[in-house]
DNA sequence: CGCCTTTGACCTGCGC
DNA sequence: GCGCAGGTCAAAGGCG
């Protein structure tokens, strides 16, 4: 099983509101009893989440992108939920935001190049740092850092020479099932599994898939507005995607992850139909 | 053979 | 200026 198999869904809070400069996002470690949480009104859906999606195994894979895609847009604020607070005698390297301005340092480069953290969870007894994101890359260094005990891995986008895209892949200090993925700047080029998509059917569980309909105003965190008709899953992502919509590049980036699972899916089914 | 990972050396920025 | 720490380079070796 590979590193993509094993990334699964966390907890997701659906009581997004989104907007850039809002709280977007709570990812709470399950193994650590939600210790990142910083609220818990919303706890007892969040449970309930959990519950359904391990009773009825639905969308694990979508699941699993959707808490990777949540975090990477929360960037900031799942950042400091995750990061316990440091010993503040160490020194504070280039790479860091100086103010609320969202502005980075960056010693060699003139431009602001986009910065965004993805948290995977992995088994515990998975070593690697390697994570399937769609793209290829090409390890290039690794380096123990003074803050965290685990190596931290350097990649490059090996797909195109050009493209100037950096990842580096860390385990959390908190939890070593999370690996945090930080990428800089953005790819000129489409990913593998883009270039594979083909256009998608409706969505085989009957929930929608079609993240760019029904523009909502607010999203809720009730799961008890569930209708007959919809399953509890079904119900919070659709919410999920509904606030989500709000924001154009977080509307790509996730329609591209559930592209790249149902295009998986569909060459399973295929293969399932052939036989 | 090409691509990848590993790993020690080197480079660079920052704080003192 | 020096030392520390993060980031990058590049040679060597492994693997399909």
């Amino acid at each position: 099983m590979d590193a993509a198999a094993r990334t699964r869904v966390v907890v997701v809070d659906t009581s997004l509101n989104l907007g850039p400069s809002e709280d977007v996002c709570r990812v709470v470690n399950r193994a650590n009893g939600g210790q990142w949480s910083t609220g818990n009104e919303s706890e007892a859906s969040m449970q309930e989440f959990e519950r359904v999606m391990e009773q009825e195994k639905l969308l694990p894979g979508i699941s699993g992108k959707l808490v990777s895609l949540v975090g990477e847009f929360g960037d900031r604020r799942s950042e400091a939920l995750l990061k316990k607070p440091q010993d503040g005698s160490h020194r504070k390297r280039k790479l860091e935001y100086t103010s609320d301005e969202e502005s980075w340092k960056r010693p060699r480069e003139s431009y602001r190049s986009r910065v965004r953290k993805v948290y995977y969870q992995v088994d515990e007894s998975d070593m690697s740092l390697v994570v399937k994101d769609g793209h290829q890359w090409r390890k290039y260094g690794q380096k123990v850092t003074r803050d965290n005990p685990s190596p931290r891995a350097y990649f490059k986008c090996s797909l195109a020479p050009s493209c100037p895209v950096k990842k580096k892949v860390q385990r959390s200090v908190d939890d070593p099932t999370i690996l945090v993925a930080t990428y800089e700047g953005e790819h000129n080029h489409r990913s593998l599994s883009h270039a594979a998509t083909i256009s998608l059917p409706p969505h085989p569980m009957g929930g929608s898939a079609s993240i760019r309909s029904s523009p909502s105003p607010t999203a809720t965190s009730s799961v008890t507005q569930q209708t007959e008709t919809e399953t509890l899953p079904n119900l919070l992502i659709k919410q999920m995607a509904k606030s989500l919509t709000r924001d154009p590049a977080f509307t790509s980036a996730i329609a591209e992850a559930i592209s790249v699972t149902m295009s998986s899916w569909m060459i399973a089914q295929n293969q399932m139909d052939r036989q």
